[in-house]
DNA sequence: ATTTTTATTTAGGTAACCCTAAATTAGGTG
DNA sequence: CACCTAATTTAGGGTTACCTAAATAAAAAT
């Protein structure tokens, strides 16, 4: 592929932008960019010649951009690694909306494949969704270099050791019972139509997707 | 305080580099930096020039820099950020060693001294230790906005929740029949001489820090 | 002590990002 | 359709962060 070097912050941003005022418009226009970015007019004129030259985005003077296949394909992978960070920000460390969002907005920029991918499985987030939801397809492959993994994300057939369980106290309660508790074994049987089935010592259950992805395993 | 705007990801790098360098020798020399950050020597002279002007180094033409107490400062900063990073990449996510040295090096600059903190505690690192390590302190304060919180860093007389119980299989299993177990309730009674003592519905116990910087509450 | 070698700095150049001010184009108005 | 205004681009300037090549200072060797 054609420049394939890592874009700039600065160029990363200008196509995030240029991807968010496409939802009202075709072709976005210099003054939009200039108002969202907090640049000058004529910075974002450069800036998206520059991104022309790329082949990132198509450029008519005098009448806007639109992100080409390529700069699209940029975009959703931006706008997934934010999402996937100000999630990580906000749900597990608690940091408050707005500055979560300002660090995941600087962050983006360096987070790698593998990095992105472990997170959004840390986090539980369903493959299908996430391709659906963020245009980004991640793939699966092997994921057994993965210390901490889903339940969800868990392939059938494999054991593994109860690390961690997330969120819900009720849910905790009844999977404690089950003998379902940090420290313990269990073994995925089968994971069908968003049913997951584990077999462990004290007998099998099954559940539903959202509570396997609260379920944290070591395998 | 002079020069409080936020420094380039390249001048910290280079105050890192200084930093880590002046453990062998203690003017480092333009040539070692050059070396390291595999930049040309004139390079170098430009950027040592421009801290000297900012006053984070103290600069003799022809005799090489050492870091000035504000300059010390910040790499103190840095470094610190990036262990956190590191051990987060790898311990929870399972980043390989090298691909997470690499990604840490990049977030270290966008971290804000909040989300430091914040996941500084979600690892649950002890403050004390941590401030002899790093030679950075961190100011606690009110961690009552943080959402997760290790057992070790809660504060004497607080309730939580049980949220998660990190890494060790006896210890989970030893807690479970305590009672605690993910989705419960407990009161930190007493936290003295790195004994915790936390009291439950079936009674009370006492745990060691480290078991308690395992023990992840909801306040 | 002078010379030679090596380290360092200065001088001058390029590209990315930012700016302001001046030119130009597009699009609506009379 | 000529005109005016608003949007846009071009021209020219500054800073940071890199570079190479030339000059200079320090250190080592004879």
């Amino acid at each position: 592929m054609a420049g394939m070097d890592a874009l700039s912050e600065s160029a990363e941003m200008m196509i995030k932008n240029i991807n968010q005022l496409a939802a009202n418009e075709k072709r976005v226009r210099t003054s939009d960019l200039a108002n969202k970015t907090e640049l000058k007019p004529a910075t974002v004129t450069e800036m998206i010649q520059r991104l022309g030259d790329l082949g990132l985005v198509d450029y008519e003077p005098y009448h806007g951009v639109h992100l080409t296949k390529q700069g699209q394909h940029v975009a959703d992978v931006i706008e997934h690694r934010f999402n996937i960070l100000e999630r990580f920000l906000t749900e597990i460390l608690g940091v408050d909306n707005d500055e979560a969002s300002e660090v995941a907005c600087r962050m983006e920029h360096v987070l790698t494949r593998d990095v992105e991918h472990k997170l959004t499985t840390f986090l539980g987030i369903d493959p299908e969704k996430e391709s659906e939801l963020f245009c980004h397809k991640i793939n699966i492959e092997e994921d057994n270099d993965l210390k901490y993994l889903p339940l969800s994300n868990f392939k059938e057939g494999k054991k593994g050791t109860v690390k961690l369980i997330f969120e819900n106290n009720e849910l905790a309660k009844i999977l404690g019972t089950k003998g379902i508790i940090p420290g313990s074994s269990l073994l995925l049987k089968k994971s069908k139509n968003k049913v997951y089935t584990i077999q462990n010592d004290e007998g099998e259950l099954s559940v539903d997707r959202d509570t396997a992805s609260k379920i944290i395993l070591q395998n």
